[in-house]
DNA sequence: CTAGACGTTGACGTCGGCGTCAAGGCAAGG
DNA sequence: CCTTGCCTTGACGCCGACGTCAACGTCTAG
């Protein structure tokens, strides 16, 4: 198949599956005009990348998940490498959760905070809106 | 003070400070040679930009805060426009946690089956999975 | 023959929050 | 006077995953 029907078979954009190309994630066969083909294996590639970014992952991240599927695996993740970076991924995760429950504690305590004191922290003394 | 100095204790670079007072964010005087002069009230705005920058908000999320602070209230988040940003922010925190905690239940699904499955998905042997 | 629907490469634009020069002005000490 | 060290404006660089043109070649239907 040409790129155009792999891009819609794979939900993406011609000028996406380019990207992957030039960074060395999908490697399409040339026809006599200069076509890239594509195959169904590289179909399984592309869909693989496209799962994997959606989840937040970077093309670098990506790297072993498709390397272990053109070694034949039927899935990307069975590999050894690609198995490190999974691990390292729900760790990273598992971080960002964590800062992000702090940020979420910090803001309430803030929003506490701003409507408790409402009316009490105005501006410069008498009840005003004589500011400078 | 001087912009390297409110640098200093604001913890951050005057490049930043000249960027915040490009974006409206921040209002030195200028003295006679046209050096930027900061009083106590523009180190407590950096102070406020810098800790809501540290959770994640962008200079725009900011801009009520700052304009709290510049009204004369001692926190800059008492202020209506402060308060909504702060509880949109909160959801987009917790919409963001979601997200992130299902996509760490994938990836530990997918850790699981990759550890589980491990030897059986092998290469190109015909005798496995000739599921799709 | 021609239109138009595909394909090709190349290159610049996007978004935010700055970092990092470049080229010059102003102040003060030796 | 010269150096050092602060200040000024202006402008390009960066990161990632593409979007969007431009200018051109190729294939097919009418």
């Amino acid at each position: 198949m040409l790129i155009g029907e792999l891009a819609q078979l794979a939900g993406t954009s011609t000028r996406t599956l380019r990207y992957y190309e030039a960074h060395g994630l999908v490697r399409p066969q040339r026809s006599a005009n200069g076509y890239r083909v594509y195959d169904e294996a590289e179909l399984r590639v592309v869909r693989e990348i496209r799962s994997l970014i959606a989840v937040g992952f970077s093309l670098d991240d990506i790297r072993p998940f498709v390397a272990c599927l053109r070694a034949g695996h039927t899935s990307g993740a069975v590999c050894p490498d690609a198995v490190a970076v999974l691990r390292h991924k729900i760790a990273e995760v598992n971080g960002c959760i964590e800062q992000l429950d702090a940020v979420r504690r910090r803001l309430h305590a803030q929003l506490d905070e701003a409507v408790t004191s409402r009316g009490c922290a105005a501006a410069r003394s008498d009840g005003g809106l004589s500011h400078h």
